[in-house]
DNA sequence: TTGTACGCGTTATCAA
DNA sequence: TTGATAACGCGTACAA
């Protein structure tokens, strides 16, 4: 069986003082006198005491849990987010469970009613299977990054003007036609609004466009063949013209230019590129590639801010819910490097 | 205040039976008639019950937490073994919570009483800040991966064998001299036995090697230098010998590869190269790159069953302690891909 | 197969 | 500033 723990019990036999009192030494401890909280903690060394969260959690109602429930952890951009909602530890010390869903909506459910099970105060969610509706209907404060949020809090980057800015670089390198490789995302996922903002600065400036949607989902060398497919296409298509190809993230962008480089010995001077997320990939690449930043710490920290809000609300005795949903926008970063790089062409001016 | 909750009380009210007849609904349901689980199932249903493991944990005190603390996320390494560690909820039923330590021993010292206040039933430690020795003296069963692991249980690749193999791949593909690159990683360390295994294989078969340890800490632009400064110093020392490369890890091989074909256009046929873990930018590389696979799944359930064992054991009436710390060994696969291919070289038989 | 009574370790309420 | 007592919601001997 489980080995006795020592309790406020034989704090306070050892002390004289009440468990209250003991109780008091942690929570309010300037209700003690100087000389009696220096008792107790001399006490607590003696015995060995060990705090014990669960009983407290029991008596208190409030467990500083926050669920968090993304898709995976091999994709760079969610380890990267987890990452800095982790670190938000040491700010508001929230406790963080966290479960890798599988796609799959009955065991995505399974996951939630656990979380729910061990009284979270609060959830973040990555993961694009449950509905924002359903997940509303939990009566938990949520708070959604980068998914479908029309019923839940949420913070997502400003796809709409990373789009633009994507194709604004280029634009201004001097390219002649601009092509948007993306997979067929559904237009209620904030990532669509790439697909938008880069068609609007191209029909806003007049410019010459077109967009291909490829689905990447097989497994890497597939994506080789469909990419070196593309690219051949596009030769075809565009012979004289210099092609700007922005790319949905960086991991397709790098293997978009690992296929250009295999094939040409270098960047054509015909192509000009743009990736998104700005993760490692991107800097890393065998040539540096021009990215759209994704503000990683920044959408880690409004999401802790909103979730932190919407959970102190809770623990108030008459919480007040939101009315709407907030919804926050965190901007995105024009990272150019030297996929971009005006090379051959002299400016006109 | 909190909503007060549907409890036993009430589910035993509404249904006629005891509070205990309703625990026992779920944990040994067979123990009721058929007839009067339906009737429990029902009331459940009606009253709207949500259970709360949080009263579960203190009165059984098993909590099926387990603490988990890794160095960072952002590396892929790490992040690939919390996926795994969290896709085998499915099988164990543990929970995680997850800390991401911050190399600061008081930081990480603080986790850990955290972990323990939240009565987590194991530990599984990828941090390297605190030392085996106090880890073991927590008195929870703790698994360590791919760290110093002289008081604790642990799981490792066969770093040695791995070292062998990749001086193997690079000795079969006609290199003249071997070269392996690395950090200086302390002998304690697992990851240590790669320079040994790579030494040794290199003494049994007379060819001639050297050994470079480079200082990464940097931001990745000093590695590139670095790297150049690297290659330009072998390019003067081994003129004419086929240069064998062995990095201790996948990113510092793309780095390499990068350096090398920026400066040559290809991979020179007096290069090869073998990099480490299999991690996702090895295969990805411009050119695909041979490297020694980490089998990252199974070293994920290795550390989950030899924890699961000891953390069994503690539940026993009379646990017996582990004598000697468990230390499992996962062999390492070598992936061929092109930089180590046979170009030209005629094979002599 | 079901029920009684107590325990888990802490916090909250009210009184002193 | 301190204490007695009742929660918190569930598990578990032991008894029936």
């Amino acid at each position: 069986m489980r080995k006795k723990e020592v309790t406020f019990k034989e704090i306070s036999e050892y002390t004289g003082f009440s468990k209250t009192t003991v109780s008091r030494y942690f929570n309010d401890p300037d209700s003690l006198t100087l000389e009696n909280q220096q008792k107790i903690a001399d006490a607590l060394e003696v015995l060995g005491y060990k705090e014990n969260k669960v009983a407290r959690m029991l008596a208190s109602g409030k467990t500083e849990f926050i669920g968090v429930i993304v898709p995976n952890l091999f994709l760079n951009y969610y380890s990267e987010i987890l990452n800095k909602l982790l670190s938000t530890y040491e700010k508001y010390g929230y406790k963080f469970l966290v479960f890798a869903g599988n796609e799959q909506p009955e065991t995505e459910r399974k996951y939630i009613s656990e979380l729910l099970a061990y009284k979270i105060e609060g959830m973040i969610i990555l993961s694009h299977t449950i509905s924002s509706e359903e997940l509303a209907s939990y009566g938990v404060p949520v708070v959604s990054i980068e998914r479908e949020d029309k019923y839940i809090c949420s913070v997502n980057s400003d796809n709409f003007n990373g789009g633009e800015q994507a194709a604004q670089m280029l634009s201004d390198c001097g390219c002649d036609v601009l092509i948007h490789i993306n997979s067929d995302v559904p237009p209620e996922i904030p990532a669509h609004k790439r697909i938008t903002g880069f068609k609007e600065f191209c029909r806003q400036n007049n410019i010459a466009n077109e967009v291909l949607l490829v689905d990447w989902s097989g497994v890497f060398s597939e994506n080789v063949v469909k990419t070196e497919e593309t690219i051949n296409y596009l030769d075809e298509k565009y012979p004289d013209k210099r092609k700007g190809i922005f790319l949905s993230n960086d991991n397709t962008a790098a293997n978009f230019l690992n296929c250009l480089v295999r094939k040409h010995s270098c960047l054509p001077d015909d192509y000009r590129m743009v990736g998104f997320d700005n993760s490692s990939v991107s800097a890393e690449a065998i040539i540096p590639i021009s990215t759209i930043e994704q503000q990683i710490d920044k959408i880690a920290g409004e999401a802790m801010e909103i979730l932190v809000m919407q959970m102190n609300e809770q623990k108030k005795r008459r919480p007040v819910p939101l009315k709407e949903p907030v919804h926050k926008i965190v901007p995105t970063v024009a990272i150019p490097r030297d996929t971009t790089k005006n090379r051959e062409i002299t400016k006109q001016k």
